[in-house]
DNA sequence: TAAGATACGATACACTGTATCATTTAGTTG
DNA sequence: CAACTAAATGATACAGTGTATCGTATCTTA
């Protein structure tokens, strides 16, 4: 279970900072993301959020709320898989680049990681040998978890 | 424009080599994504093939044929856009193994590249350092060509 | 030719996301 | 505090995408 208290917190210091609101919807539905380890989509955020209250939150609602959260970054969008996830550096203070998933085929659980420079650096060139300039990736990369891995062996 | 008969006629080889059928229809689907530099959604398939036939040509019938396509790997599924593009090696002989795909965001053709095995390591091993063992992926990286670089300076 | 498998046509429908309206709430200013 | 403005939310309708399912046609093989 994740200290959710402590994380909405920090994130409610960087609302104040700033001034933006973390209205209770907001906080709500980021609250549900930062409970799942896996992605969810968006109705299925909203089923989660009537789950545990009795004022429905409609998947509009969950939208647009969505939309806001990505901006502040307080989420990620997986985009091969339309579902979201929240961010793992909710509670650093500092900003963070361009974000890289490994998403579990098993037990679908996303991990956010960080590539080394040495692996970013081949992948331009590749892109460079190919015609093309800049590139800018969030990459999502599947795979098996050491967990599932070793609870299929 | 590609020479769509010469690549056809490939396709062709290898549908007898491995006893599956080439039908109209799917060489109908398979002419339309061969003629295209950009990838193009299962709807927007069915509206080309509508354009120049006058037997109207299904979605449903659309998604079948690229289930199959995509089975032989004749086309490939770009996962983030929900779009499908013929395979480049169309007329090799070789198997190729999971592709990568440079999207460019100005005027959305794509790029099937081979990444170098270094760049494959690097992520690897990355994925090894957040507790994925085994990852199998299909790249879609996004940017810009020299192209719409060059036309936009 | 008959039987079975494969491919295709057609309809209905579920799911996802957006457009657009009204309504409420929060923040600001006189 | 009252009035105004902007932001957030509620609610409805709808478009786009993909699937389920059933019936029909075509091909293959004995």
């Amino acid at each position: 279970m994740v200290n959710s208290k402590n994380i909405l917190s920090s994130v409610e210091e960087k609302c104040v900072e700033r001034g933006i609101r973390l209205t209770p919807r907001r906080r709500q539905v980021l609250d549900v993301l930062v409970q799942e380890e896996a992605a969810l989509s968006a109705y299925e955020i909203a089923q989660r959020c009537n789950a545990d209250s009795d004022n429905p939150m409609p998947a509009m609602s969950v939208y647009r709320i969505l939309d806001f959260l990505q901006e502040q970054q307080f989420v990620h969008r997986l985009e091969t898989a339309n579902k979201y996830i929240s961010c793992s550096h909710l509670s650093c203070a500092h900003e963070h680049l361009q974000p890289q998933f490994l998403i579990c085929n098993s037990c679908r659980r996303v991990e956010e990681i960080d590539l080394s420079s040495s692996a970013v650096a081949a992948m331009a060139s590749a892109a460079s040998a190919a015609g093309f300039a800049s590139i800018s990736s969030q990459l999502e990369v599947n795979g098996l978890c050491d967990r599932c891995v070793h609870a299929n062996a």
